[in-house]
RNA sequence: GGGAGCAUAGCUCAGUUGGUUUAGAGCAUCUGCCUUACAAGCAGAGGGUCCGCGGUUCGAACCCGUGUGCUCCCACCA
């Protein structure tokens, strides 16, 4: 026998392990008769490193593939990383300026090779960081939205939308991100509060006759004011609606219109309208056929180029070039010094800000690529219908609400970026600017032809790149090439796949986008169940993030406490859809369940060869084998049970608990055999299989540990992490319910012997009194064993005086050759008894009630008989009990 | 402003058509133990106005109304 250490040493067997099933190839799959279960990984993004999110996700993943593939199912878990366009190309700008090269001075090709250089470089870190963690990729299929098939399946699907005529082409008001240079869509903006002021600005009306005052937080585009806006019935301003106002600074002549858009209860009621600068003012401006005047640059930049119909003055053109924070300022100081500003207050208001960048938000009106969501939704109506009637299954359930929420109000899907890492958008441009959606050059050349008879159009291409997300939309396809080589062996087998597992946070992003696509290219929904995670927080329940430094370094937390222990730690506190208060303490308690195995596992050792072949069992064996047979299969089904549910937090605890209580303080102490002497034979073979089936049931969770334990207990020749699953037989409840008065009884004596301070070592004799009396026969040698008794008893009636008490209805009595104080256990026995009498009452009343007799259904009835007998019975029992002790 | 959700022990949470012993678990706390697998452990114990108020019911942690507090999503009144 090889000497094990004093503690598990998950350094030295993590990637032992890891390797050796690598070697095997358990992780590889191709289609075969199986049945699939597929899970493709949500990708991350090449510029990330592993952190906690990505830990719980990718092993909830883990441990849902694992079991899968130990049920007999084809397991096939892809793994993969997105382009992340924005980013990325923001983390590639970066590094080229620390070496002192600008963006603009290198050509898209140059850019893109200093791109493709870092992906090579960087982006595949986070993917070896999941191998520490013990997930079970299939390494063979891993894919990146970017590689050749992956990239020609999103041009293909673009100009495939384009004509079905679900995609166009227009100028709109825009998220414009000036960091980055780029339009986003909604949802890639994040509103965030700010302090900032309410500037109070005078027009002054154009025929001398007084003024109008607004209230504006963005004096910086006073001048691209078009219009002053005041609701038609606000009576302040019912004279002066048709009449011209004066734009500060620059002397634009303005009218004043009235709409109901405007509220009379914010700021003056009267609302400066810049269709050039905001969302709705846009909307107002299309409305009453104003033009809009763009003021600022894509850099967020003030440029005087649409002011030039105004002749701008000199201190307008002095303007040019100054940033939108600094020109508010100075705008703001500027209409001061005409003496215009009324006042100015503080005022709290939302900013839009980028999610990738963090920029702030301008709405700004450019040409770019959008996809007709309400079109695509009614040619698609399975989208809302698979999740409202549960085709595809969301746990937890409540997200359909978000869900339905968000497909019901959908806004249109600003697809393109102004970027060049990404899918390059496949549309074709002559010098005139007419276009078309072509694959290649030729192919458009040819279409010129055909469409503008243009032959051999002077041509090129469109210089934005896609939104990620519209290549990630396709990833449960196009990971199997469903949509470069439809119908292909692959795509047919694992189409659609089994489980999703992702945030919530990404619900609109790419959740629904995916079953968007799934509908229009293999009209299928792309998963069946989907599992959401919540946010990973700190314990005082702060979000994690890297301000405020409270995400702890994952890789770290593995050296530290091995990869299982994190594994069960993360587990252990996340129910499905609820934030994961992440404490280092539950790894601590991770660490702690190792050992616990371990040394489970070194007492199991320690029989080996003490084991005597011939030997039969005892009765008191014969009842602890059947008893966690029993127990073990009560618990098996009641796992699988939870694991269907995606209960998968319950489920641990559950094994937990099997294997410390159950398995490690009733059963091993029950058939642990006296200091050095032998075992039998049945005991210990029956011993080694329940911790190799315990071993099973906890190996999805914590892989490493029990794959060690399983080679350890007996030298094998297959693998724990390919074993399959045996068939749940059905617990016998009778054994079941003997072992719980067992422990009770055995319990209940070590308390008394506690508060009786009769040492550990000094044997008691024990006697107990019960009507039925069969119920003791199988656990008397247990019971001797474990409360240390010379001798146990069955009686009709006591004769001594001793230490008494009752578990149930039975009544015990405790003879030691100590001198006994019983006031102590005297007074248990009062308690009990008030308490038991209290019961009493509280259900005499209910029994005594006509109503619930005539109301209530029989077997409560009957269950509330039950307890007022049990409870006259367990009264009586304590009573003869305290005249028995005098 | 619109919507969704939550509130149970010090902490994190279970509590499945309202009735299963005057509410359960894990962690933490307290007490006693260096007992022969395990002190990273063993054996015990304490701890709750089930957020407040009102209602329905024979019966409410659970259903209804209302108030309070918190969280998230959507919108973005200049």
């Amino acid at each position: 026998m090889t000497e094990l250490s004093k503690n598990f040493e998950p350094q030295q067997t993590d990637n032992k392990w890891y390797q050796h099933w690598m070697d095997k190839g358990y992780f590889y799959s191709t289609p075969d008769h199986r049945e699939p279960y597929t899970i493709v990984i949500p990708p991350p993004n090449v510029t990330g490193v592993l952190h906690m999110g990505h830990a719980l996700n990718n092993t909830i993943q883990d441990i849902l593939i694992r079991r899968a593939r130990m049920q007999g199912k084809n397991a096939c878990w892809v793994p993969g990383t997105d382009h992340a366009s924005i980013a990325t190309e923001a983390k590639v700008v970066g590094m080229l300026r620390e070496r002192g090269i600008a963006k603009s001075s290198l050509s898209r090709d140059e850019f893109l090779g200093y791109a493709w250089e870092w992906k090579e470089k960087y982006g595949g870190i986070i993917l070896q960081q999941l191998k520490k963690l013990g997930c079970s990729l299939d390494w063979n299929r891993t894919s990146f939205t970017m590689d050749p098939d992956y990239y020609a399946s999103v041009i293909k699907v673009f100009i495939d939308l384009y004509k079905k005529g679900l995609i166009y082409r227009g100028k709109r008001m825009v998220n414009w991100d000036p960091l980055s240079q780029t339009a986003l869509s909604d949802e890639e903006v994040i509103f965030k509060e700010v302090d900032s002021k309410l500037y109070f600005v005078r027009y002054p009306l154009a025929d001398g006759n007084g003024g109008i005052t607004v209230a504006t937080t963005r004096p910086e585009t006073i001048l691209g004011d078009v219009a002053i806006c005041v609701n038609p019935t606000d009576e302040r301003y019912s004279s002066m609606i048709g009449k011209e106002v004066i734009v500060p600074i620059i002397n634009r002549r303005i009218p004043i219109i009235a709409d109901e858009y405007v509220t009379t209860d914010f700021g003056t009621g009267a609302l400066k309208i810049t269709p050039a600068h905001d969302k709705n003012d846009n909307m107002l401006g299309a409305k009453h056929q104003l033009k809009a005047i763009d003021t600022l640059d894509a850099t967020g930049k003030f440029t005087t180029e649409e002011l030039m119909d105004d002749s701008p003055s000199e201190l307008v053109m002095s303007y040019n070039g100054i940033d939108r924070f600094d020109l508010r300022k100075k705008i703001a100081e500027d209409i001061a010094g005409l003496g215009q500003m009324e006042k100015i207050e503080d005022y709290k208001g939302q900013v839009g800000t980028s999610e990738r960048t963090g920029a702030v938000i301008e709405s700004r009106l450019s040409m770019q690529w959008f996809i007709d969501m309400q079109q695509f939704l009614q040619k698609n109506p399975q989208t809302l219908q698979s999740v409202m009637h549960d085709t595809i299954q969301f746990h937890p359930a409540k997200a359909k609400n978000t869900y339905s929420h968000w497909l019901e109000n959908i806004k249109d899907w600003c697809i393109s970026r102004q970027l060049w890492w990404g899918q390059r958008i496949p549309a074709w441009y002559d010098e005139e600017g007419r276009f078309v959606v072509a694959e290649t050059e030729e192919e458009a050349k040819e279409m010129f032809n055909d469409q503008y008879s243009i032959s051999n159009a002077q041509l090129h291409q469109d210089e934005d790149v896609l939104d990620t997300w519209f290549s990630s939309w396709l990833w449960p396809m196009e990971v199997f090439k469903g949509i470069s080589n439809p119908g292909n062996t692959d795509a047919a087998y694992y189409y659609p796949s089994t489980t999703l597992v992702t945030g919530q946070d990404i619900i609109f992003f790419w959740v629904a986008r995916m079953i968007m696509a799934g509908y229009e290219y293999e009209d299928q929904q792309p998963f069946k169940d989907v599992y959401f995670t919540g946010m990973v927080r700190d314990k005082q329940g702060r979000k994690m993030s890297k301000q405020l430094g409270n995400s702890p370094d994952l890789l770290a937390l593995i050296e530290n406490y091995g990869a299982d222990a994190v594994r069960f730690g993360i587990m252990v506190s996340s129910p499905a859809g609820n934030d994961l208060m992440f404490d280092e303490s539950s790894l601590e308690q991770g660490k702690n369940f190792n050992n616990k195995l371990w040394n489970a596992l070194k007492l199991v050792k320690m029989w080996q060869g003490r084991s005597s072949v011939d030997r039969q069992p005892s009765t008191d064996n014969n009842f602890a084998i059947d008893w966690f047979q029993n127990r073990l299969n009560a618990a098996k089904a009641e796992i699988g049970s939870l694991m269907d549910q995606f209960r998968l937090s319950e489920a641990l605890k559950t094994i937990y608990s099997l294997i410390w209580d159950d398995f490690c303080s009733w059963y091993l102490e029950w058939v642990k055999p006296g200091f050095e002497q032998p075992i039998d034979a049945v005991v210990y073979n029956k011993t080694i299989d329940y911790f190799t089936e315990l071993m099973q049931m906890l190996h999805p969770y914590m892989p490493f540990v029990t794959e060690e334990i399983y080679h350890l207990l007996v030298e094998r020749n297959d693998d724990l992490c390919v074993k399959l699953y045996t068939q749940t037989a059905t617990a016998d409840e009778q054994i079941i319910t003997s072992g719980e008065l067992l422990k009770k009884v055995i319990t209940s004596l070590r308390e008394a012997r506690i508060k009786n301070n009769i040492k550990p070592k000094e044997t008691v004799q024990v006697f107990i009194q019960t009507a039925t009396t069969d119920r003791y026969n199988l656990l008397k040698d247990i019971l001797m064993k474990q409360l240390n008794a010379s001798s146990i008893e069955v009686v009709t009636e006591f004769t001594q005086q001793g230490i008494s008490l009752t578990v149930e209805q039975d009544k015990y009595l405790i003879i030691s050759s100590q001198p006994i104080d019983t006031t102590a256990q005297k007074e248990a026995l009062m308690k009990d008894l008030e308490h038991q009498q209290r019961f009493l009452e509280s259900v005499g009343k209910k029994l005594g009630n006509e109503k619930f007799v005539a109301n209530a259904r029989p077997e409560v009835l009957e269950l509330e008989r039950k307890k007022q007998a049990d409870a006259e019975a367990r009264i009586k029992a304590i009573e003869e009990s305290l005249v028995g002790m005098g």
